[in-house]
DNA sequence: AGCATACTAGAACGATCATTCTAAAACAAG
DNA sequence: CTTGTTTTAGAATGATCGTTCTAGTATGCT
């Protein structure tokens, strides 16, 4: 039964992706994998090196299928904060439909577990960060451009302080239960930085 | 060649504590506490029930030796904000000084690599966040009990704001090599607050 | 000195891990 | 149907895990 390698894949990696996000690298065994993908040992060796190759693939994966469809907005060409707005409006909303209480980030929940010395891992951590504040610091120049409140130094201050800010709303909401102060945290971070940008 | 119990205790914790910190639980084996703590198997076995709780145990040396003296100010009565400033800057410069590195929060590495139904330890967790925010909502209640800016409510959300801030600094700085940008997120921070507090 | 205590080093144990291997089974194409 | 390919389930492997156990050794006390 040669399944169509490029689906499969795919699918193989959805699995593994929120296997890997719900309960952490080093605690899921290649046995949860091949229960949870359905796909076999075999098959999944066949595909990726090893554990820590399909942690890769996932991480890009994770890239490809969460992080960028929700950062496109900001991403876009002519952004300001309003976009901010939405990316947060659409990480929250995706966390309270998924139902299974927040997981927080894939990012954040490996760079949390990483070995000091694994620097491969480390570098797919830093261009997800690094990605990440960019895009915003590319809406909030634009923006800046519109009521030129803030100097440049100011706007990257600024991109590092969101960046920071949400990677601890990630983190913070992998142990609560309650989503409500999600919400009340994204509106303070949109009402700090209307203040500081807004035109 | 009997030690001294509570000495060898405290020590035992120091290191072990330490070595959960910077590498993560659940890569740290017992075999690499023997070595770090230089007390054997049967020594850690005989003041701990296992691996788990001596976790337990080093979260609550955690409390004690890092998290109690550096939040005392902001403990203190009739703290107010210029106390969490005096916590931040002592957080820094703690890690500044420490020399090998950002490893960030012990409790905010722990959070993202909880298993999702291990309830002891995220109880232990959610004690180390309901503590600092509580710190932070009377230092809050305090400035403004003199500025009269905020409402109750506010003073609640702004004492949420800056406790998950913070442990997006900690997650944050895990995995960052250069210290300048740790510095200038808690100048943000303080600049925020005092806008929204400040007297 | 000798006895009791409290630790040590390290062997032993059963479980589980990541990875590899094997033989059977499910498909596609002729 | 037959041939060839791809995947499967699961056994095998060797390493490592947390934990327990055993002897031996160093210490404090009388």
């Amino acid at each position: 039964m040669p399944r169509p390698k490029s689906e499969s894949r795919a699918a193989l990696l959805d699995s593994a992706l929120s296997t890997f996000w719900k309960t952490g690298y080093h605690v899921v065994s290649m046995g949860d994998l091949v229960r949870e993908t359905g796909v076999s040992r075999g098959g999944i060796y066949s595909d990726f090196k090893g554990k820590q190759a399909l942690l890769h693939a996932c991480l890009e994966h994770y890239q490809d299928t969460f992080v960028g469809p929700s950062l496109a907005p900001v991403e876009a060409d002519g952004a300001g904060i309003a976009a901010i707005a939405e990316y947060l409006e659409t990480l929250i909303s995706s966390i309270e439909q998924s139902g299974e209480g927040a997981i927080g980030c894939l990012v954040v929940n490996t760079s949390a577990q990483l070995d000091p010395d694994d620097t491969e891992t480390r570098a797919l951590l830093e261009k997800h960060f690094q990605r990440q504040e960019d895009a915003f610091r590319a809406a909030i120049s634009n923006e800046n451009n519109v009521s030129k409140k803030l100097s440049e130094a100011e706007v990257d201050a600024l991109a590092q302080f969101v960046t920071t800010s949400i990677q601890g709303l990630a983190s913070r909401f992998r142990t609560a239960t309650d989503m409500k102060p999600l919400r009340q945290y994204a509106d303070s971070l949109m009402q700090i930085l209307e203040a500081q940008v807004g035109s």
